[in-house]
RNA sequence: UGGCGGGUAGUUCAAUUGGCAGAACGCCUGACUUUGGUUCAGGAAGUUGCAGGUUCGAUUCCUGCCCCGCCAGCCA
């Protein structure tokens, strides 16, 4: 039944009009199936987290279901290594499939059998030829194909052909099998397209059992009709290959209510790409480290980098869905993920580039436990205690001897709030032999205890600062877009990876946080204080990996004076 | 070159049967603020690819043209 009221923040799309109108039409008998249909040959990136969403989206608003299915018909390029990173990212990006795991390869035995069917009924044969010579008879697009000389041979021969191409009596590429249909279609889909090759190739799940493997389109529509999908929704280049998925059904033994084939744009995100090809090219040219290094846009990747899964859902759900191929910039996925942060992080204080400061009439030796509010946004994420001291820890940044108009930290003879704690006026500086300032030196204000002040008056700035005998070190890897062009793949005649951003990740060591981040585990998210989102790495302990920045006017006020 | 799918702010998408072109992100102002964050208020931004036609009225319907994407793997 359709689902009016079923909660959705995205813009209507296409895709949605045609489950309702088939649900309104009463086809597949009110029945909503969709799938999602990875190949197993490398892990999920976030183009297919919009498929996802989508699909399961969809199953989830028409109360459907939505199976997860492996299209898993080139043992040279799949791996289980692979189906179980991409059972583990469906999980996490919060989906739930419809039964086990589906494989293309469960209906390799159903597939065969259908495929001796077209044999007999004079709809399929054995071309012995090979694949140069079958290419270059397709003939163009505005030129038909020729017909294969082997196109007519009887059936009994062509079954012959076909059992034992399947008993292994001939090398990979010896022959195939190909459909009747046309070899002067004007769509070169339905040029007798090949239907089954020969590989001689161990398969992640069949072993040897099979030396012969269903090409895409002779797996495909019919894998999704045994699983009883109703909406099979796919990517736009597959559009041309819609005829050919009709076909198929239309000649096997396959009930009326069958399902049907929908195309929708795939996902670009600007400064990065998006194909597993160039994916696995950045893994393997060891540009980055591994699939699951922050700076990838695979799901692993972002999962380890701190997004969070809802962030990736809202921006999905937010892109909509057309007809039109596009690219979205990643500042908007970023405006998810910092609008998610904001809203469920704890707020801690770290600095990253330490300058220190003595607050000259505060007691040596004395400390004092300051609370401090956790979340702003989140009242019952409640406060801390965070020590206080003489000698503090403050970030560069915050001072400056020479300050700029609009500069309203630190600097000669200014006051600032330290956050949580109290007012401070700098009263002087110590530089090192080069001249260059290694400690701020400065008075606190008794009476501004908890960063007010008790006559009112207002400081410009706050600032984050940590105790130097309490600090606990940390490494911060900040990181910026993997490419420096928005579009790395659109310049013709250049290589995209000529467009990698030599500095994507900075490492900055020798950085101090507060000491209630030793307490974190292993891929909790905070937010530094000013700083940004950071998300403590899941194999080195200390290491925390921005996710992202905080919005910085500061920074746009700066650059545009610079 | 033939076929198919598309063209609406910078970007991604909306716009009920033809009825004042909207939103989000980004950008700019201002307010608030113990994060130069968040929040709030406001603003700039469009010849709806182009040219005709039908109509009181066209993003929407018709015709022609232009531009973009996809298709000639035994990849998916």
């Amino acid at each position: 039944m359709s689902s009016e009221s079923s909660p959705r923040s995205g813009p209507p799309d296409f895709v949605r009009d045609q489950v309702r109108r088939d649900v309104d039409a009463g086809s597949h008998g009110g029945r909503v199936q969709l799938r999602f249909p990875p190949e197993p040959n490398g892990y999920l990136h976030i183009g297919h987290a919009k498929s996802i969403c989508l699909n399961f989206g969809v199953a989830d608003e028409f109360g459907g279901s939505c199976t997860l299915r492996m299209d898993d018909t080139n043992p040279e390029t799949e791996r289980a290594d692979f189906v179980a990173g991409i059972e583990e990212d469906v999980r996490w990006l919060g989906f739930r499939w419809d039964g086990p795991t589906r494989y293309a390869s469960d209906y390799f035995p159903q597939l065969y059998a259908w495929a001796e069917l077209l044999v007999e009924r004079g709809l399929a044969y054995v071309d012995d030829q090979d694949a140069e010579t079958i290419s270059a008879q397709r003939g163009g697009f505005t030129e038909p194909g020729v017909d294969s000389p082997y196109r007519d041979r009887p059936v009994e021969e062509n079954l012959d052909l076909l059992r034992r191409m399947r008993a292994g009596e001939f090398p990979d590429g010896a022959r195939v099998l190909r459909a009747r249909i046309d070899m002067a279609h004007p769509n070169p889909q339905l040029r007798d397209p090949v239907l089954y090759r020969i590989r001689h190739a161990a398969h992640h799940r069949t072993g040897t059992q099979w030396c012969i493997y269903p090409t895409y389109d002779w797996a495909h529509g019919q894998s999704d009709a045994l699983e009883g999908t109703t909406h099979s929704v796919c990517t736009l280049e597959f559009d041309a290959h819609r005829p050919l998925y009709e076909w198929f059904l239309d000649h096997l033994p396959i009930p009326a209510d069958r399902p049907h084939q929908y195309e929708f744009a795939r996902l670009n995100v600007t400064h990065t790409v998006l194909s597993k090809r160039r994916l696995s090219a950045l893994v393997e040219g060891g540009h980055v480290d591994g699939w699951d290094d922050p700076r990838m846009p695979t799901l692993r990747g972002m999962r380890r980098l701190g997004y969070p899964p809802e962030a990736l859902r809202a921006f999905c759900n937010h892109i909509g869905v057309a007809k039109v191929n596009g690219t979205n910039e990643v500042e908007l996925l970023e405006s998810f993920v910092r609008d998610e942060l904001n809203r469920t992080s704890t707020r801690r204080m770290a600095v990253l580039r330490p300058l220190r400061l003595v607050v000259e009439n505060y007691p040596e030796g004395q400390v004092e436990q300051v609370e401090v509010v956790n979340n702003p946004e989140d009242p019952s994420a409640g406060t801390r205690l965070v020590p206080f001291s003489r000698e503090l820890w403050i970030d560069r940044d915050d001072f400056l001897e020479d300050p700029p108009a609009k500069f309203y930290r630190l600097a000669p003879g200014r006051e600032v709030r330290l956050r949580a704690a109290y007012f401070v006026r700098c009263t002087d500086v110590v530089r090192d032999t080069s001249g260059e300032v290694v400690e701020v030196r400065c008075t606190y204000d008794p009476a501004t205890t908890g960063g007010q002040a008790p006559d009112g008056r207002k400081v410009k700035a706050t600032i984050h600062w940590v105790s130097v005998p309490h600090a606990v070190p940390i490494e911060a890897r900040l990181y910026d877009r993997l490419f420096t062009e928005p579009h790395p793949d659109a310049h013709e005649g250049r290589d995209p990876f000529d467009f990698l951003n030599p500095n994507s990740v900075e490492v900055v060591g020798g950085a101090w946080a507060e000491p209630s981040l030793a307490e974190l585990a292993p891929a909790d998210r905070v937010q530094f204080e000013r700083v940004g989102y950071f998300c403590v790495d899941t194999n080195v302990p200390g290491v925390f990996h921005r996710t992202v920045g905080l919005r910085d006017d500061w920074a746009k006020i700066r650059g545009r004076t610079a």
